[in-house]
Order: C-alpha cells, then sequence, then structure tokens
DNA sequence: ATTTCAAGCGGACTGAGGTCCGTTTCTATT
DNA sequence: AATAGAAACGGACCTCAGTCCGCTTGAAAT
C-alpha cells in the first residue's frame, strides 16, 4: 500500500493526538497574547486554558521562548511571502531601491508591532535564526541588483541591525520619534550606501 | 558643623554597611563571573558567597539585570574615559574620522568581550541607558564634525545598531567572520556615510 | 480484532528570580 | 550615654520556567 512511506531523515510525522494538542496551544495561545498580553503567557496557564498538562507544552516547543518564537513565526511567513511574491514595491516588479526602502518601512512596522513577543521569542528568533538569515539575503540580493560593491553580506547586517525591534521600540518609545522620521533617517543611509 | 548637608534632591548618602555590602556583592559577583560565567552567578550563591541575606542583594540592585548592569558598567567608565580623555585616535587630538573609526572597532572589541554580561544586564543597559546615550551622542558629534548633513540622531543610532553585542556576537560565532572584516565592513558603511 | 510499542501525556518536583515583613543596626540628636 | 527612628537586613515564601518518569494512547502489523 502507498503509505507516505517515510523519506530519509523525514521525521516520522506527527501523531494525530499531538497535532491537535499544538493547535489547541498555539489558538490558546494567541488568544492569551491578545487578551492579557504576552506577559500573561504562562506556560502553567496556557496548558490549562488549552486542556493539557504543562509536560506537553514543553514537549510541543521547548521553552517559552520556543513557543513565542512560533506565534512570531505566523507573522513572518506573511511577511516573507509579501516579500517574495507580493505586490510591489515590497514584492518583486518594482525597481531594487523602491524595494529595499518599501522593505525597511514593512520590517520596522513588523518589528514595531511584534516588539513585546519577538523579545520573548529572544534569540530563538530574533537572531540568529531563519528570520534574520532571509532578510540578510534579501538585503543582500538587492544591493547586488543597485550594482553596490564591497563586502555585501557585512553590509547587509549592518544595514537592518537598525531595523530591530529593541532599537526601533528605543527610539519611538524612549526618544518620541515616530516611524517617519526613523524610516527617512534609514533611507537617508541606504541612499548614501547606493551612490557612495 | 560642616556636615555633608543634603543637596536638594540628592540622595540622603548610603549608610556604611550599606556601602559595605555593595563592595561585597559586586567583588564576590565579580569574582563568580571570573570563575565559573556568568550563569553561575546566582542571586543565591551570591548572596551566600558575600554573607548577606538574599533580601539585601535585591534591595542594592533591583535585579539580576541590575546586578549584571553594575558589573558591565565598570568596563562602561573606562571606556568612555578612554574616549573621553585617552590616548588617539580613540580619545581627543586624531581626525574625527579616525576617532569614528577607532571607536567602532573598540566597542566591537568591548561588546564581544562582555557579550554574555551584556545580555544578562538586558534593557538595563544593553539598549536605552547612559551607555547607549553616551556613544550615540558621542557618534553625532563626530558625524557633525565631518560635515555630514542630516537627521544626524537617527542615522547616528542607525550607525551604532550594528556594534550591538547580539550582532556581533552573532557574525563572529553563527557566520564565523573575524573582528577585522567585520570592521571592514562597518568601516566601508561609515566611509560612504560621509562621502555621500 | 488483537497485539505491540514508540510516541505522547500529565503533573509532581526542582531551581532560580523576586517579594514581604518582623528584626536589627546605623546615625543624628539631645 | 541614651534615645529614636529611618534605613538596612535576612530568610521564609511565592511564582514560574523547565525536568522527570510512570502511565496512556494512537496506529501499524498480524
Amino acid at each position: 500500500m502507498p503509505v507516505p512511506l517515510p523519506l530519509l531523515g523525514e521525521p516520522p510525522r506527527e501523531r494525530s493526538d499531538a497535532a491537535r494538542n499544538r493547535e489547541a496551544l498555539l489558538c490558546a495561545a494567541r488568544r492569551m497574547v491578545e487578551a492579557d498580553g504576552v506577559d500573561a503567557v504562562t506556560m502553567d496557564a496556557l496548558a490549562e486554558a488549552a486542556g493539557v498538562g504543562k509536560g506537553t507544552v514543553f514537549r510541543r516547543f521547548e521553552s517559552r521562548a520556543g513557543l513565542m518564537a512560533a506565534l512570531v513565526n505566523d507573522f513572518e511567513i506573511d511577511w516573507q511571502q509579501a516579500v517574495l511574491s507580493g505586490p510591489p514595491p515590497l514584492g518583486p516588479g518594482a525597481p531594487p531601491m523602491d524595494r529595499l526602502l518599501a522593505m525597511g518601512r514593512s520590517r520596522m512596522e513588523l518589528n514595531l508591532t511584534h516588539a513585546q513577543l519577538m523579545e520573548a521569542a529572544g534569540w530563538q528568533l530574533t537572531q540568529g535564526s531563519a528570520a534574520d538569515s532571509f532578510i540578510a539575503m534579501h538585503t543582500r540580493h538587492l544591493l547586488g541588483q543597485l550594482g553596490v560593491r564591497g563586502d555585501l553580506q557585512v553590509l547587509a547586517t549592518a544595514l537592518i541591525a537598525p531595523l530591530a525591534p529593541a532599537v526601533i521600540q528605543q527610539q519611538v518609545e524612549a526618544e518620541g520619534l515616530d516611524l517617519d522620521r526613523i524610516h527617512s533617517g534609514w533611507a537617508d543611509l541606504v541612499g548614501r550606501v547606493v551612490n557612495g
């Protein structure tokens, strides 16, 4: 019988009860975040809200940070889709510079909106994981199209660093700047890099 | 009698036992960090090592992050001194561009060396506190001297962001880049900004 | 339908950060 | 030297992330 036949290295597929619990946990977590904020999501409370044991929560998500990363992942997927195949200027079709500036703006907004969640996700996602890797790649790609010469890997990393949730949040909430101004400054920076 | 006389708003001076305990705690903490790393510094262990109660630790430093911030503060003071009145090119006397590049290099090294400590200090210091404020101010000042036009506050923040401990650490430990390369890339960025 | 057993489950338990409050100690004043 | 009261102290106590292990269950094979 043509069973899914476990391909080399593929995890052997999730059991149905496991899948059900994972969904229940994610749903409950989203509800709790929406209702009472990120801090209200304790692992015990989440387990109870989802009607499972605490051990199950950790089995599914490893840690609190892992859970938060899973929540952030939804937005991340959408955003990557928008960049890869959404409408211009964020998506393909617009001139590279327009796309780069749109990416910066869009990322600032995303990072500001979900700053708390991303903070709670910690290293699991904020730094060093697939998300950052994707942005760096894309930025590098656009810089290349714009004819920028130099160490594009390091340059791209440097250009996205100011978009980090903590940096944006600091500027908005402590220094009282608005996103327009921050984006203008960043656009200025990008402009100088491209025309340097 | 010429008592210190409490100047308006000055905190009323620390009691002698409090000062003694603060020193004992900081010493013990430094020893523990050196001996077994940042993670080994638990509040209970620290209290016992310093021979005080746990409540005292929290009275002095508010939180674990606050304690770590106090430890980082030592290095921070030294660094700020070096920038303000140390030998060139980091200190005054060298051309602004030399100073700026030296600042970047020096800060990268500092942030990489104490990445764990700074991470543990969290928002207390990594973002939004006096330390960042000082660097931003200084960067802005140098950019001004270099004749850079534009929103210097935002521009300075953007230029400093890639020096953040997490960013440097990520590049060195996960991407395998060395500090020379990272600094070259950053210098390139700065050069483009100044000559843009 | 029955068997088998890996995967999943739950909740008691541990360890660490942070709080509280009754007790002790410093210091200013008389 | 005695006194008063504010500041500091200490450690029991609370919450919450994370672990462990004996029990249960889903699904593949007979």
